[in-house]
DNA sequence: CTGAATTTGTACGTATGTATC
DNA sequence: CGATACATACGTACAAATTCA
């Protein structure tokens, strides 16, 4: 429900913090939305702005989409690697996790691209060499 | 000075586009400090809360880096420059920095490509599932 | 050391526009 | 058309960090 008052951390971090909690933990799936701004800001007890503010951390980290006139939506990323702590997870992992993940994105950017390609140009004579 | 009012975009966007323009066009150079935030309202002719948004955009790009209390500071180009003192700044710190600012590029592309497959497309939100 | 001035950071409130249903 | 929800913009106030007289 509402807020840490004894959390140093600004509002706006501790509502990204928990809605990425719920993303990552489950209570808020792929493709889900999330509840309102409106319901949102009623939830934690701040102001509508606040929670739009949260929102747009969580959008710049790809975890979520807005679509104006209809809702928030949990996006539908990779699940991303678990964290394990410390002791066994080395830099050389992390480094390797984040460049899989980009791989992955990159290749779902291609497919749009290729399918808008194809559209706007229909007749491709070769397909454009692509290493994967 | 002002803004172009025949642009539709929204204005935080423009000013974003022109402070990087700036940025990448050598206009603010790696290290120096921009105007302050009221500066740039009154150039633009725009509310301070419009620039902060523009900033946090650039910010979120790793273009540039805020200091409160002190200014708004040009970041690129490999040049972490002052403050490595507490060696804080590993190697792995580095690679991670590039990494984000890969993502962060990543998601304009995406969402440049969300709106040419709008006007391709209407209609085809991400992941409409319904709500059970 | 104090304190004012400057600058960024956070939060709130309001109004209006636009898209969807 | 009306209700709902996200998007943009403006304005205000105060907090926190920095600088400098």
């Amino acid at each position: 429900m509402g807020l840490d008052l004894n959390d140093p951390r600004p509002a706006y971090q501790q509502v990204a913090d928990d809605l990425r909690r719920g993303i990552k933990g489950g209570r808020y799936k792929a493709g889900d939305q999330l509840p309102s701004g409106r319901e949102l800001a009623r939830r934690y007890g701040i102001a509508p702005m606040t929670v739009r503010h949260a929102l747009d951390i969580l959008k710049s980290e790809g975890l979520i989409v807005s679509r104006q006139g209809r809702a928030v939506f949990v996006r539908d990323t990779a699940s991303p690697a678990e964290e394990v702590e410390t002791s066994d997870t080395t830099a050389y992992d992390a480094v390797m996790g984040q460049l899989q993940a980009i791989r992955a994105d990159m290749r779902q950017i291609e497919d749009r691209l290729s399918r808008l390609e194809e559209l706007v140009h229909p007749n491709t004579p070769e397909a454009p060499k692509r290493a994967r």
